[in-house]
DNA sequence: CATCCTCATTGATCCCGATCAAAGACAGCG
DNA sequence: CGCTGTCTTTGATCGGGATCAATGAGGATG
């Protein structure tokens, strides 16, 4: 669980390149901002150390990771704590200093970030409004996905925490918006039940169930084909319960 | 539940007054935002209109809202919905428009608010960094809640949730940071389960117990007395708050 | 004041998902 | 290959909170 961060120096020229939207990266502010990044290469598992002295913003290059909660002191599950997103390349993700609240960012599999001071940052992009733009819509929609969660915990049941699991990472994953289609999880169903509220046990059941009910396909632990997108929109949008339609 | 709109060319100047924090008042973009404010008046219950045309920007001038996700189709217990937060003066609330996410803001109390068109605001605000600073601050508050409150669905008991509810209300409309504090709530028991995934019922049941352990007084439907903040605080879980120092 | 209506409290019962327990599946490695 | 540890699946039981049902408490209005 060791950090292994690379210098600012780093000539990496693949991270640089996509370190921006394209559309973005040509102008003197995208240029100081791509030399005061700290870029890091973290192993599977590794989480990124969180800097006690200032907030920063991280982006995703490659790769897949997962933003956790510390776990109460008193639970012990062996858990790493409530997920609160995955996050995927093209993701800028806000990350406080541990002091004011201890969120860790932990890799899924290998993958290369970049951290940004956020004063730093700022100073920087307040030379270039459409950086600051894209990072303000970029944290308004991760407010927007973190609302959505929301109303899933709040009153969805486990189907339905999971049907909608499945679709929102199809959307994500695949490009492809046709009825089917086949994504590999890059976490594990502990990490999913961490991120649904659910335990990882009936996480496994209801893919068990899923599957009995000819909605999905599952190959090993994390290939899973979704063989009707739009029935399991619809289970994870409406039915308060599975087969029984009751309140009209 | 109607909607009644002021022109921006309102004279109010109580509220032009208060629409930014002192110290962004004072510049050019400052006065250009007030300008395109969209002043309203809400009475108790009012929604505001959400505009299908653009996703906006809404400040609090004065009195609580809460804001809401519809219901499922299927369930009408006769609740709004999820409610995914609560807002006070001060608060600068993005709300997207209805066609992609239909989240609605509604009073508590009669209350007076701004609207602003994101796409005119950030127009505007690109020539005040601290504006747009300042407003990508708040989101990321508004993220930071909205990620404490999915800690709190995800893996919290009924008690946990109340006695954090009840915490960080005090936290945010009382400024005393002493052990025992007076709150007045807004909102309804139907909302308080709402926002945290429980049933009135149970929210109902909570609050007598924490009265019965003597650590709130209630008085009338809405007059809260936190007997002892700490202790209310241990019970929520004492998770993400100031106290522990641990990892180094 | 009496009436109406919404909101809040309390009680009884039920069910979904947590928990406890054990047996597979899969990967890494000698 | 067999061994080992982790991850996943399946089964059995239990409990917290939802649900159903009824009563009580405010708050408005005439």
């Amino acid at each position: 669980m060791a950090t292994r961060m690379l210098s600012s120096g780093d000539t990496d020229r693949t991270a640089h390149c996509a370190v921006l939207p394209e559309s973005l990266r040509h102008s003197a502010a995208a240029s100081a901002l791509l030399a005061i990044g700290d870029y890091a290469q973290l192993a599977k598992g590794e989480a990124l150390a969180g800097d006690p002295a200032q907030d920063r913003f991280v982006y995703i290059l490659s790769g897949a990771a997962k933003l956790v909660a510390p776990p109460c002191p008193s639970d012990e599950s062996g858990g790493t704590g409530q997920v609160l997103a995955f996050h995927f390349p093209g993701d800028m993700i806000p990350v406080l200093r541990p002091r004011d609240c201890d969120f860790r960012l932990i890799a899924l599999t290998d993958c290369q970030v970049v951290a940004f001071p956020t004063d730093r940052f700022f100073d920087i992009a307040e030379g270039d409004p459409a950086i600051l733009r894209w990072v303000l819509t970029s944290s308004l929609q991760a407010l927007h996905r973190s609302r959505h969660r929301m109303m899933q915990l709040g009153h969805k049941s486990a189907r339905q925490r999971i049907a909608d699991f499945l679709v929102s990472m199809a959307e994500r994953m695949s490009d492809a918006r046709s009825r089917t289609c086949r994504i590999i999880l890059p976490m594990s169903r502990r990490d999913i039940g961490e991120s649904l509220g659910l335990t990882i046990e009936t996480v496994s059941r209801q893919f068990t169930e899923l599957r009995d009910a000819g909605l999905i396909e599952t190959r090993g632990r994390s290939h899973v084909r979704l063989l009707d997108v739009p029935a399991l929109a619809q289970v994870a949008g409406q039915t308060c319960h599975l087969g029984s339609v009751q309140h009209i």
